[in-house]
DNA sequence: GAATCCCTTGTGGAAATTCACAAGGGATCA
DNA sequence: TGATCCCTTGTGAATTTCCACAAGGGATTC
């Protein structure tokens, strides 16, 4: 079983409530950092002393500032921690459940476990670590739901950029406009329409409106 | 000081994050309960053996279904709670932070204390639990901020409306239509144009998406 | 009752977006 | 090389939205 546990966590009553509920579950040592360099930090530490941690449980979201959610950050702190010790094992434990980022994160980070919070997150965590402790990886109901969800549609970077610059109130001409300016290609007035129209269909929108709302409630444009 | 206090969170990691921060920090008896309904048996059946509890703390989402936060719920039980038991102080303890929501909250709800979840939220907690058991109010710094904002616009009815229809696709043609449908004024093709510019100017939108991505983002429009 | 203000609605033209049809260019394949 | 397909771009017309000016109606005030 896991010896040295390490909980990232930056919502202190939460934070309380999986350090305990860890603490009793496991044998194992069970530290706690608020920050995502703090988390870092904390690892590269265990490392140099030789008594590394052998599981990582991260939330995904930080508040640099209290209004955004910023997974970035979730997904920064992964991938840096995978750079200085690649074979530590890693639970995602958030309350991101929008299956477009969590499908987006499945397909770049290589983590063994992805549990949602909600009614009975807990009780899915400990399932979650003893799976991976036993070499398995481990995805809660609500994300398998969630990843196995087929219409969820991906968009790409060109699409993403396009639909920002709408939701920013940019004119059809501006963005072309814009998109020769950064070499953004198609970029014709005429080609930013045909795109739109296309995302139109793909998500059944009547109008643009409609359209960049869709996305915005998906978090496809975040 | 409080002698029996009641935590309704439904979330089990922070649900124990909470009770146990709650109990280290008075000496009451505290209770807790998962559930909206399950909440208001026990502040009955507390009435009912005549040892009431005198603090609640209470969360605002509460997850009907998994995708939505649904704040009703929570200002539903607090309400039907100050039906029951008047004199019960109540504490909010939630992750809402939207200007628009609190506002909202504060307007219609009679509570004693507001504090956003968050990096230190416990330590508010306990900050509000000292001044309302003074009989004090309290609202958390966060809380406070929002509320002092000037500038977050209300919306009536009228407009919620409006963006609504715009946010499903509905062309101005067909959004008059339906208000005439359902005896909704002002409702001419012209004038809906109208409350739609005045909106794009009061949330400094160059387009309609923009405006519509706006207030969806300030959550006016959930 | 007249003056004033505010809101709703109308009109017409400008601007922006949507749509159908089509030309050109590059990639692939027989 | 020619045929085919897909993507980008263009053109012009229809639809939708934006905007400036103004008429009518109800409420308030003097």
């Amino acid at each position: 079983m896991f010896k040295k546990i390490l909980i990232a966590e930056d919502v202190d009553n939460e934070n309380l409530g999986i350090v305990s509920a860890v603490k009793e579950f496991t044998d194992a040592t069970v530290d706690t950092a608020q920050f995502c360099d703090k988390t870092l930090l904390k690892i590269k530490e265990a490392l140099r002393k030789n008594i590394p941690y052998d599981l990582l449980i991260s939330d995904l979201s930080f508040a640099l500032d209290y209004k955004k959610h910023n997974i970035t950050s979730g997904k920064q702190l992964i991938e840096e921690v995978k750079k200085v010790q690649p074979d530590i094992r890693i639970i995602v434990f958030t309350g991101e459940k929008k299956p477009a980022i969590i499908k987006s994160f499945f397909a770049n980070q290589k983590i063994n476990g992805y549990v949602c919070k909600g009614l009975y997150g807990l009780s899915e965590l400990t399932k979650a670590i003893t799976a991976v402790d036993r070499g398995n990886t481990y995805t809660c109901p609500v994300s398998k739901d969630a990843l196995h969800q087929k219409n969820v549609l991906q968009l790409n970077k060109y699409e993403v950029q396009l639909l920002k610059l709408l939701a920013k109130g940019y004119k059809q001409d501006e963005i072309s406009q814009r998109f020769i300016e950064n070499n953004i290609t198609p970029n014709s007035r005429r080609s930013i329409e045909d795109k739109i129209r296309k995302l139109r269909d793909d998500f059944s929108a009547k109008t643009n409106i409609q359209l960049v709302y869709i996305v915005n409630q998906l978090g496809l444009i975040e």
